[in-house]
DNA sequence: CTAATACGGTAAACTGTTTTAGCAATATTG
DNA sequence: CAATATTGCTAAAACAGTTTACCGTATTAG
């Protein structure tokens, strides 16, 4: 049975009610700290606006999932009231809370004894201002409507947050549209000591504000992607053995005429696959046609246009490999819109391996990049550089090929 | 030539040596400011531990970094050092920059000068130390595994994200898994003072740390869901509306035999689909029947499976109104599966209308759920909360219908 | 012509930590 | 047994801002 606190001023709490008049109401799934208070209950049940005045005589509890005792003000107390209560020096407090080894085993429990009752918490802008760390990261992501809705971010993202979770970090979320640049905000997230380091997904070469970070010596990692001209620390997918992974499959499966559509020239990793490609065709065939590289522009809707120029200008082709899962699944409907069937004419892969890819049919062939791992790779070497425990970060995990229905023999003709 | 110094405790600084017994090193790229420390040098070329004793004979200047000062700590330069350079006091300076009217034109043109000059940026630990607000809002998740990856949460959080930027507000993400809610962490964001408020995204009746905000009055939103038990405040879509027009139009098609896949019903949300769909159904056909309502647990999987139970315990429907985009396209793969045409036999509505669904034949029709949209009202509403401009906040946003080929005339059978 | 008010600014108190230098008391060493 | 080290703790100085009470002028009102 639940009630309702009304205090004189103030909104509304609510409480377990335990007991009325005497009368124990339910006294399992309640939490064991109880209190009395002198107020008026209105009941919920129903429209009873009946009130107990004086309301010595219910016994509550707070409703609080988790729940600790309390009022609204918990009359902030800091670390002085602490060391007070624990007849400590303030010092003394800091040090329990930092786990500094000078402080005795008695004085610890003592001191934790009182934190404990007082249920005090330091505050962290103060922490921060005398402290060297904010143990906040930042996530710059750049200036796409919609960026957080792909796929492809949330799951770095998720690792990202999870990890940073895990290490007692916070992690703020940041798009650096031309005004955020223009404004130098992405600077004044170190100088305003917002974030001890930023991660940065999404960018490519043409993004110069990276370069401001390395001028300045603040900690930033570039995550799935590198800096051609400047010496920028990063993680990456190995987009490399990404692309061998697929090549390997379609030659092996006696494929010739493979075509590309790549996006994104501008990014490193993209490069490296296309790198790849010419390398794997140049000893296949012993040359390349432009005319078999298509940019599609990382969409589905490009993938599709792609294809279609694709099969106007080289209609033999029998497989294609697409920088990323979105393009292949443009591609692969306009191969079916164009009456060819996948895999039995012409095969596909993909890379990214995107999560729920529902029902797509064929099941699309792509190359595994482990992304929330990455995620989680980056955050980890960030909080070590931040802690100048390592200087130069330039880490790659391996990819692997998922193998489903959108690959097969080459066709005989 | 550089040095560094080891004060007799303490990290060393790195310094550029200006003069060492007189003789002038490297007078040029250096920063003005300089400054003589009774300290030990150890030079940083190779090995020599050479160390000058009485450092009086040394002249220093921190080494800061590009365009102005160069170095690892850009000399951090403080709010008195503004005040000082300005020629008036801090306060003066602070008013400034809180753009405090006492202060006149003339006053202000010249402080904001020296700022510029010196490139000033005021410490936000320290003003949110004195200050009232942290300027930062925390995002809920619940703990689902890559919850972030999901479209869903994705357009919700861009609306969130955009909207705080412009706002001049950081938003920290953090996902709720049980042991961050054992460690009471959702209660540290605001005791701890890391955050001004939260928005809650995802969550529903059966996730009780909400009242935890509500016991302590920590300003907290809901986003896209309201709270049945307690009066917690939330901005969400209008699924009733939306429902509403989902079962206009497949009424004014013709169709009686219309089904639901639900999911959630711990949802409030969720829940009022479903009584939209009970009343319509009740008008239209005069009763209900339970089997016609199947979970589909919010997956393409699930909505699949959920159709399959549907088609073998009441065959004859005619429409199919599914809680989300994802289990309709599951919902319309399945009926594809077992010989049905859409929207020849079976009409398929969805819920969410998700951007980039990408090339899913027939097209689907669906509500339109404004979510980017919605994020941004919860920031803005949250803000206006946090400075106690506003008390409750329940506010729905109305959504519409998207008409594509999946829904057609009831068949004639 | 005096009193009241507005204006523009300042000194000092305050926010809540960490860190450093120092100080007793005890333990170890020569 | 004196000299030195170690241990356990404290006082006080940062850290970098905001806010409040107050203080001369200058203007306006009575």
């Amino acid at each position: 049975m639940r009630g309702r606190i009304s205090r004189t001023s103030g909104y509304p709490i609510h409480f377990w009610l335990l007991e009325c008049f005497g009368a124990p109401v339910m006294p399992e799934d309640i939490d064991a700290r109880r209190s009395e208070y002198p107020i008026i209950v209105p009941m919920d049940d129903g429209q009873s606006d009946g009130v107990v005045e004086d309301a010595k005589c219910v016994t509550l509890a707070r409703i609080d999932a988790v729940g600790y005792p309390l009022g609204k003000p918990p009359a902030k107390i800091n670390i002085r009231d602490v060391a007070g209560q624990a007849g400590v020096s303030v010092a003394t407090v800091s040090m329990v809370i930092n786990q500094n080894p000078r402080i005795s085993r008695a004085t610890r429990a003592k001191v934790n004894g009182v934190i404990q009752q007082l249920g005090y918490s330091p505050s962290r802008p103060a922490q921060t201002l005398s402290g060297k760390y904010t143990q906040v990261l930042a996530v710059l992501l750049p200036a796409l409507r919609h960026a957080l809705a792909d796929t492809y971010f949330g799951e770095l993202l998720s690792g990202v947050v999870d990890r940073a979770g895990k290490l007692g970090h916070k992690i703020i979320v940041e798009q650096t549209k031309p005004q955020y640049l223009k404004d130098h905000k992405h600077i004044e997230l170190f100088e305003r000591k917002f974030v001890d380091g930023v991660l940065c997904l999404g960018f490519n070469d043409k993004h110069h504000l990276l370069a401001d970070f390395l001028a300045r010596q603040y900690p930033a990692i570039m995550v799935d992607n590198r800096y051609s001209e400047y010496k920028l620390d990063f993680v990456h997918c190995d987009y490399r053995q990404g692309a061998q992974q697929a090549m390997n499959c379609l030659i092996q499966l006696g494929h010739r005429k493979i075509a590309m559509i790549y996006a994104a020239p501008e990014s490193a990793t993209s490069r490296d696959v296309l790198d790849i490609y010419r390398q794997r065709m140049m000893a296949l065939v012993g040359g390349i046609s432009e005319k078999w590289m298509v940019d599609g522009m990382f969409t589905a809707e490009g993938g599709a246009i792609a294809t279609d120029k694709l099969l106007s200008e080289a209609p033999d082709i029998t497989a294609l490999l697409c920088g990323n899962d979105k393009m292949a699944i443009g591609a692969m409907h306009s191969l079916i819109r164009q009456g060819l069937r996948v895999p039995q004419d012409v095969s596909v892969v993909g890379f990214d391996d995107i999560q729920h890819l529902p029902f797509i049919s064929p099941g699309l062939t792509t190359v595994h990049l482990p992304l929330y791992e990455l995620g989680a790779l980056a955050v980890e070497r960030l909080i070590e550089r931040t802690h100048d425990k390592i200087s130069h970060i330039h880490e790659v995990l391996p990819t692997h090929l998922v193998l489903r229905e959108s690959t097969g023999m080459v066709r005989q003709s």
